[in-house]
DNA sequence: CACGGCCCTG
DNA sequence: CAGGGCCGTG
C-alpha cells in the first residue's frame, strides 16, 4: 500500500461521484449508499458465496446500488434475485430474449476472460489469470482494511481475516478459501460485463428493437460514459477529504525558507487547470477524442435533445454528445464545496487498490470496447496522452500496471514494447530537465540544496507540465512534485559532488527515484484511510 | 534467448 | 517520439 491509497475510491464510488442524484430515477429505492466497498457473507461450505454485493446495477444512469446477488461457484452462474424494490425497477421476466442473448454474450465473454488460463487453474468455473492471483491476495488485505472502516462484516470477511498474514489460518484452508474467491470474483466480472451490456440497453425497447438499435446509445448512457471518461479517468469529485499525500521525504519544518532559488518563478502566474476536466476545452479536443468517441460518433444515434437537470431523461430523446460533454464539465466544475482530486482511477486501481482494480470498471472504454466487440489493437494518440498524465503518478510502471491501465487495448509484445518506450521517452525528458536544472541551480550558487524546491509556479514545473499535460487540463498531484523535488536535490548533489565524472553516476538517482514510486510514505504506514 | 532499461540519433 | 544499439538480468 502506498501513497495512491488515500482518496480512493472504487469504481463504484466515482460512478457515484460523477453522477449525481440528478441521475436517479423516480423509481430509485434509495439512494446508495456512500461507502461503497462491498461486503460478504459466505457458507459454510465455502462453495457458495452468497453475498450483498455492490454492482453497478445501471450502468446507463451511471448508479451504484446494492443488490444482492447469489453466486454459484460451483456453475458459475450468478443470480439476482427478484427483491421488491429490484423487480419493480427491471421485469427481467419480460426479458426473455435479453436472457437469450445475455447468454451469448456471456460464454463470449468467458471465452475472453479464460483465454490465458493456465491448465491446473480450471476448476469448476475457474479460470484464473495468474497475475490476478497475486493481485487477489493483496486485494483481500485491502478489503479487510474496508471492512475495518464500515460497518457489515460478514463471514467472509471473517475468513479474509485468517487468511492474512496476520491472521494465518491452515495452509490447506487458505488455499481453498483463496480459489473460491478468486473464482467468485471471476465468476462475478464476468457477470457485470454481461450486465454492463445489457443495463446499456434501453430498458423500454423490445427485444427486436435492441436487434435493431444495438448502436443506439440512451441519452442517460451517453452521460455517464462521459461522466466516466472525465470523471473515472481524469479526476473525481470527492467529499473534502485529505486526499494528498505530505511531503514524502523532505520534511519542511521552517515554514518560511526565503529562498526558493531560481526554481521559484516570481511573476508567474500559478498554473492552475482551466478544469478539473481532461480534454476540457482545447480545440484539439475533437480531434484528441475521436479516438476515443469515434465509434459512438459513428455508430450511435446521438439525435440533438435532452434530458433535463434534475428528472428522469427522456428516453424519446437523445443526448447529442457535444451538450453532453459541456453539462458534464459545468456540473463538475460547479461543485463548490468538493475539491477536485486527480485520480485517474485507472491508475490508482492499478497502482494501489488491486482489490478496486478488480473490480470491472464501466469507463467509456470498456463499453466501448465490448460493444465494439473487440480491444483496440494499437495505441491511439488518446492512450499517448494517458500515458502522459500516468507519468505524474508513476515513472516506472509495471507491465502489469500498463495492462491494468489500458485495459482496452489488446496487449501484445509490441504494444507491451511501445508503451515502454513511451516511459522510457517520459524519464528522458525528466531526468535531462532535472539535471538542466540542477547544474543551472548550482552554477547560480545555490547555498543550500534545502533552498531547491519545486513548486507548481516553478520554471521546471512549468517544463515538465508542458510536456506531460500541455493542455494543462489535469490537476497535477502533489506528490509529482515531491518526487520531482527528491529527484532535483538528488542531481543537485551528484553534480556538486562531482560525481558526474562517474558514466553511469545517474542510475543511482534512477534508483532512488524508482524506489520512490513503490515507497510508502510515512503518514500512510500508520493511518487506515477510508 | 527474451525482456526491460538506458543511451544516442534523427 | 521512434528506432537501433547496447547492456544487465533471469
Amino acid at each position: 500500500m502506498s501513497f495512491w491509497s488515500k482518496g480512493m475510491c472504487s469504481s463504484s464510488d466515482v460512478c457515484l461521484a460523477g453522477c449525481t442524484a440528478e441521475h436517479l430515477p423516480p423509481s430509485h429505492p434509495d439512494p446508495p449508499p456512500s461507502n461503497l466497498g462491498g461486503f460478504y457473507t459466505s457458507h459454510k461450505d465455502g462453495k457458495n458465496i452468497k453475498g450483498l454485493i455492490h454492482r453497478i446495477e445501471n450502468t446507463a444512469l451511471g448508479l451504484s446500488c446494492s443488490v444482492p446477488v447469489e453466486y454459484n461457484l460451483s456453475t458459475g452462474s450468478t443470480r439476482t434475485p427478484l427483491s421488491p424494490a429490484f423487480s419493480s425497477h427491471y421485469d427481467w421476466s419480460l426479458n426473455s430474449g435479453r436472457q437469450a442473448k445475455r447468454a451469448r454474450v456471456e460464454n463470449i465473454i468467458k471465452g475472453i476472460t479464460c483465454t490465458d488460463v493456465a491448465p491446473n487453474q480450471h476448476e469448476e468455473t475457474g479460470c484464473v489469470r495468474e497475475g490476478e492471483e497475486r493481485v487477489e491476495v493483496s486485494a483481500l488485505h485491502q478489503r479487510h482494511s474496508c471492512s475495518e472502516s464500515e460497518s457489515s462484516p460478514g463471514k467472509i470477511h471473517q475468513e479474509w481475516k485468517k487468511a492474512t498474514p496476520g491472521h494465518l489460518g491452515s495452509k490447506p484452508d487458505r488455499a481453498k478459501l483463496m480459489a473460491d474467491i478468486l473464482k467468485y470474483e471471476l465468476t462475478r466480472a464476468v457477470s457485470r460485463s454481461v450486465d454492463s451490456i445489457f443495463k446499456s440497453m434501453p430498458l423500454v425497447q423490445t427485444p427486436t428493437e435492441m436487434e435493431n438499435s444495438e448502436t443506439t446509445l440512451p441519452p442517460h448512457l451517453a452521460e455517464c460514459m462521459e461522466d466516466k471518461l472525465r470523471c473515472g479517468t481524469a479526476e473525481v469529485l470527492l467529499p473534502d477529504v485529505q486526499t494528498e499525500a505530505l511531503s514524502l521525504v523532505v520534511q519542511k519544518p521552517e515554514l518560511e525558507r526565503p529562498r526558493n532559488f531560481i526554481l521559484q518563478s516570481t511573476s508567474a502566474a500559478p498554473l492552475t487547470p482551466k478544469s478539473p476536466i481532461f480534454f476540457s476545452s482545447e480545440p484539439e479536443q475533437a480531434s484528441e477524442q475521436d479516438n476515443i468517441t469515434h465509434h459512438r460518433r459513428h455508430s450511435f444515434k446521438c439525435l440533438p435533445g435532452g434530458c433535463s437537470e434534475g428528472g428522469e431523461p427522456r428516453l424519446d430523446t437523445y443526448w447529442n454528445l457535444v451538450k453532453v460533454k459541456s453539462k458534464v464539465t459545468s456540473r463538475c466544475v460547479r461543485s463548490p464545496h468538493t475539491h477536485t482530486v486527480p485520480v485517474d482511477q485507472v491508475i490508482l486501481e492499478s497502482l494501489q487498490l488491486p482489490h478496486v482494480k478488480l473490480e470491472p470498471d464501466y469507463t467509456h472504454e470498456s463499453v466501448d470496447f465490448f460493444l465494439n466487440g473487440v480491444f483496440q489493437e494499437c495505441l491511439t494518440t488518446n492512450h499517448l496522452k494517458k500515458a502522459k498524465l500516468m507519468f505524474f503518478y508513476t515513472r516506472y510502471p509495471s507491465s502489469v500496471v500498463l495492462r491494468m491501465c489500458f485495459h482496452d487495448v489488446q496487449f501484445t509484445r509490441c504494444i507491451t514494447s511501445q508503451l515502454i518506450k513511451w516511459f522510457s521517452n517520459f524519464r528522458e525528458f525528466y531526468y535531462i530537465q532535472m539535471e538542466k536544472f540542477a547544474r543551472s541551480a548550482l552554477l547560480e550558487g545555490a547555498p543550500d540544496v534545502r533552498d531547491l524546491t519545486v513548486s507548481r509556479e516553478s520554471e521546471l514545473f512549468r517544463s515538465l507540465n508542458m510536456h506531460y499535460n500541455k493542455a494543462n487540463d489535469f490537476q497535477v498531484p502533489d506528490r509529482f512534485l515531491e518526487v520531482a523535488e527528491v529527484t532535483l536535490r538528488e542531481f543537485y548533489i551528484a553534480i556538486s559532488m562531482g560525481k558526474d565524472r562517474d558514466p553511469s553516476w545517474k542510475k543511482t538517482i534512477y534508483k532512488v527515484i524508482c524506489k520512490l514510486d513503490s515507497d510508502v510514505p510515512p503518514e500512510f504506514k500508520s493511518h487506515h484511510f477510508g
